[in-house]
This record gives C-alpha cells, structure tokens and sequence, in this order.
DNA sequence: ATATAATGTTACTTACCAGTAACACAACAT
DNA sequence: ATGTTGTGTTACTGGTAAGTAACATTATAT
C-alpha cells in the first residue's frame, strides 16, 4: 500500500466502480493534463479495467465532459456554501469566494482552473467538454455580478470582470511562476478593486 | 494549391527547412495544442520530411523549447517597437503595450497566449519549455513594473500585476466563452487601474 | 569535375493509444 | 436453484506516436 490511490486513500475500494473511475480521472487529468492521461492508466489506477471503464462512459472525450461537469457541480456547491455562510450579506459572500479562490491558487499543488485548463488544452469546438466549460464559466460570471450587484457596488458588470480577470490570470500565471507574496497582493488588489466601486 | 501553407503562403519552399519546421511548428501547435501535434504533421506540412526535423531539433520536445523560445522573442521585440515608437514616454509605452495586447486578446482565430498555454499543457517540472516560460514571463512582468515606475505611478510592482494578471486572465478567459464587447471593457479596466495609481 | 554537406526516401522499431469481442466469474434476486 | 446483472480477464484491432538506420539524391564549393 506505498502510494496507491492518492483520491481516496482507504475506501476507494468501497466505491462503486464509477464513482472510483471518475475520481481517479479527475485527479490525474488535473495534475497531468488530459490529452497525456490514457484509459488505460485511468482504468488501473482505479482498480479496475478498461471494459468496466467503457461500461460506463461512452468515451473518452465523454468521461472528460463528466469530469468537468464534477467540477462545476463543486462550483455551484461552492456558493450554495457561501450563501449559507453568510446569508443576506452579498458583500461577505464576495469576499469570501475571493478568499476561498486565492487559497486555490497560492495552494502547492494547484494546477489552475480545470475548466480553464481543458479549455487550453481542448480547442476543437464540438468537443462534449467545450458546452459544460462556457456553460460554467458563463454562470460564475453572472453569480458575481448578481453579488456586486446586491452589494449595491457601483457598476457590477465591470467589477465582477475585474475581479474575474484578475482571479483567472492568477491561477493561470501560477502554473508559469513561483506564487511568493502572490496571496497577499491578490487581496490587496481585490480589496483596492472592490473600494473603487463602493457607492458614494 | 488549395489550403497548403498557413504560414507563409508562397515563399515557404524559399526558407531553409529549419525555418519552415519552426513556423509549422509554431502555427500547428498554437492552433492546435503541443501535444496534439505530432512530428510527422510538422514535418510534412513543412513540406519536408521526420529526418530533416530531427536533424535540426535533437527531440520533440527541444522543438517545443524553441517554439516558445521564438514566442519570446517576439516579446521582446514587441518591446523594442514600443520604445521606439515612444521613446522617453513610459505611459504612453504602457497603453501602446495594452492596447496591442487587448488586440491579440478580442482577435479572431487568437488562442491565448502561447507561453501561458504551453504551461498549461506541459506540467512536467524538468521539461526544457518551462524554463523559457518562467524567464519569459518574469521579463515581461520586470517590464511592467519598470514601466509603471518610470511613468512615476504609485505602487508600481503592484499596479504592474493588476494590468498583467487582469491581461492574463482575459487572454485564457477568450478561450472558453465569448469576446463580446470585452475589448472596450478592458480599455476602461486598464484605464481605471492606472488612474487609481496616478500620482497625487 | 569532384568532394562535401545538406536534404530526401523508405523502412523500421518500440511503444502507446482508443475502443471492442468473447468469455469467465461473482453477487444478488426471485 | 436459477437467471440476471455487473464486473474481471485476455486478447485483439487499427491507428498513431517518437525516434532511428541505411541509402539515395541534390546542391554547393572548390
């Protein structure tokens, strides 16, 4: 039992076999990319074989689409969180998926957006993966709008963009560069960002 | 003669096979991806042959290095053109460096930024395209910085990263969902955050 | 005209890739 | 007990990948 299942250490092998697929697909497309990540290896590392594999997906390009639909899912999960958090309170709500965002990216480990990532990495424009990214993103761009917008920020459009932008160039930049004082400056930036909108 | 040569249409069979191999290169995989794009593909879209490659790039992936090296350059040369398009007018050289920035990112057929998307697809720590990636874009960002400080604007580090992720995060953002109307807002972001660190 | 260097051609190796067929085994429900 | 369903196993297809060897051809320089 030296370094085997780095998803689910012990209880992988109580999940179903597609549940333990998918996990094991996910966490090797994100950390080696998708087009370098084979059945194959998905299909050993998860304990099982390429027939089951083929069972249950379509595809590859198909395991790839439910692999980024997971991760929107967690997305949508993400600000059902926040909202419970801090309800009533867009400002807070803002700040905190800030906060939550910059800890993705100043994290060890992390490897940008995976939407983001497949995006780069998947350009062909009727692939399956290409409707569950702009679909994501789209609805993450209108959740921070309606935030900005709730928090009575001046012109919310163009903050959410902002602070959008920002957080999208930083997670990608991160892949490219080392991540010292990066943490910091990004709150520095979105808090600077946020008081250049506050009403008057 | 149909669709043969994207890169350079008619004066292709001039250039010595190493510059076509390297234009190929550079065009197949920025449209398509690095690791979709197999040597064979180059080579014969080059209108050459896989020996003639290899006897000009020691490995596949000494060719993706040079690519992006290439990529850099260009960079660089970019900078050049501004200063002298501007010589002693940091400011000026800035919005010049944004403007043509915002350009590549509202464009057509623009698939991000090649250096930012090689790292992206290539995670390996050890391959020699990461090297170039990191020197390019910590050049790019002491640029910025040396920019905002000699147009004597406040923060300058910190005014350099808001423009340089903001830029970043659009050109990765035009990946995965429309450009609609994002080039005048970028102008008006860009214009926003320089003023906020206009000197009092 | 001839030596030399660069390029082209063909064929090959080794390895991987996505995807499928046929069959064996296990669990579980009736 | 038996049938069904899900899973495992092996082996296969056809295609593509990176990289190399041996040899033929062309161009250039002297």
């Amino acid at each position: 039992m030296s370094a085997k299942a780095s998803v689910a250490p012990d209880k992988a092998e109580r999940m179903p076999p597609r549940e333990r697929i998918l996990a094991v697909a996910a966490d090797l497309f994100y950390r080696h990319g998708i087009r370098a990540v084979g059945v194959d290896a998905i299909a050993e590392t998860a304990g099982t074989n390429k027939m089951t594999l083929y069972r249950h997906f379509a595809s590859k390009d198909e395991l790839v689409a439910e692999y980024l639909r997971q991760s929107a899912k967690g997305e949508a999960a993400c600000w059902e969180r926040l909202n419970a958090q801090h309800p009533g309170d867009a400002l807070a709500q803002l700040r905190a998926w800030l906060k939550e965002m910059f800890g993705h990216v100043v994290s060890r480990d992390e490897r940008g957006c995976p939407l983001a990532n497949a995006a780069v990495e998947l350009p062909e424009k009727d692939h399956p993966a290409r409707r569950v990214i702009e679909e994501c993103k789209s609805a993450t761009r209108d959740k921070v709008i309606a935030l900005c917008r709730a928090a009575g920020l001046k012109e919310p459009e163009l903050l959410a963009d902002e602070l959008g932008l920002m957080l999208e160039g930083a997670r990608v930049t991160a892949q490219s560069v080392g991540i010292d004082g990066l943490g910091a400056r990004l709150d520095r930036m979105s808090e600077a960002l946020i008081a250049a909108h506050a009403p008057k």
